[in-house]
DNA sequence: TTCTTGTCACCTAGGTGTTAATAT
DNA sequence: ATATTAACACCTAGGTGACAAGAA
């Protein structure tokens, strides 16, 4: 079995809507997707993967601005039509593939390697996703299976795992600032965009109560009033 | 078959007699012993691995300064006695072990997360050495046999590599003024402590002429004259 | 108008020798 | 006198969103 780490933080995420850049050169998730595995054979070999499907056939595009309102981006997604032909379907293996499940089991396993892009054309082994469009990511174990025609059990030596709250939306730039101002207030390597107490996250942070209304309420794109609760 | 890379840089320190420092926290090896491995079976499975044993049972000191010189370290190197009882013999696995002879063999297999300390009692699993003695780094590639009673044959199934160019004397701070200049010179970490044309390294620098003449002379701890050529 | 790209300041994370203080 | 330690400034290396310019 597998436990989502930072589950009450992809849940403040996916509250919102998720989004996720995506650039030429690759860019990681965040939150990243972490896990803690349970139940492997200690000795057996491993592969661990991940990949990534469309949550359906559409594609988004940004929803249309309250009057008197200057900012750029609103927090609304509308269906924009049929979905892009899909991207290469990239897999992304756990450097550490194949390790001992003892090796797996005994700390937390972070795909913080993991890099999405757009470009088609990308050859640094990427994710490649298609902007606007949705996605789930899926993780998969693999059993190394031992035997000389292990080619015959493919079919029972992996198991698929998903998280629903994992969902997000590609993205060149993000659409929604309450998904900004969250990424800033939690990933450290945007600390040098916070205006508020750098000491309020995470010490103080309670994921239900009005998160990050302070970070919010100064952003550098103000907006009148949320566009949606 | 196994190629030291950068042997002409270790030639270099080695002439000088290298140092290696050692801290309680760890610290890494310059250079950093890197191999290009040649002729393993693809396919098959194999653990690299370092350690260090020591090139005599002696235990050094500094050298005496010339009358008139005012510099904290000479070069030379003095007997100071019988060696101090001997650090847990430890040894330090490839991270990325056990993998694929093909894997090994396609790039440059580097150490660089092997750290040295001179803390008996660490226990970061770095490699634990005594201060003011010399070691000779050994390079061991360990065929990891199928067969179920490998325990047998592993006389039979594990190679090792000595370069002697790569032997060095620990220590906790530097005693040779020309190896601390060339660290500088050669380590892109210490770029910090240049004060000659940072482009005169490596792209202008021939191994053979008068190395680092300029960042010595230029050195912040001024020695009259070199203590030995 | 909407989306994408490239550059940037500002971070995290951690590897350097220096230096002054301390230990032996 | 010699050896070790810990704090430090200054790097490498690379992950952030902001922003202005460009593309569709």
């Amino acid at each position: 079995s597998v436990q989502l780490e930072m589950k009450a933080l992809w849940d403040e995420f996916n509250q919102l809507g998720t989004e996720m850049i995506v650039t030429k050169a690759g860019r990681r998730m965040f939150p990243t997707f972490q896990v803690k595995i349970f139940g492997m054979d200690p000795m057996a070999d491993y592969m661990l993967l991940m990949d990534f499907v469309p949550v359906d056939d559409k594609r988004y595009r940004q929803g249309p601005f309250p009057p008197g309102r200057y900012a750029f981006h609103s927090s609304s997604w509308l269906v924009a039509g049929k979905a892009d032909p899909a991207t290469p379907g990239r897999v992304h293996y756990h450097p550490d593939s194949p390790a001992k499940g003892a090796q797996w089991m005994k700390q937390i396993v972070s795909f913080d390697k993991l890099k999405l892009t757009n470009n088609l054309l990308d050859d640094n082994g990427h994710i490649i996703l298609n902007s606007m469009h949705r996605y789930q990511p899926r993780f998969h174990v693999v059993y190394v299976d031992p035997r000389k025609d292990s080619e015959k059990y493919a079919e029972e030596n992996f198991k698929t795992f998903v998280f629903e709250e994992t969902r997000f939306t590609a993205v060149t730039a993000y659409q929604n600032h309450r998904i900004t101002q969250l990424k800033i207030a939690s990933n450290p390597f945007a600390k040098g965009f916070r205006d508020c107490d750098p000491e309020d996250w995470p010490r103080n942070h309670r994921p239900g109560a009005l998160p990050l209304m302070s970070a919010f309420a100064r952003s550098r794109n103000p907006v009148s009033s949320p566009a949606h609760q």
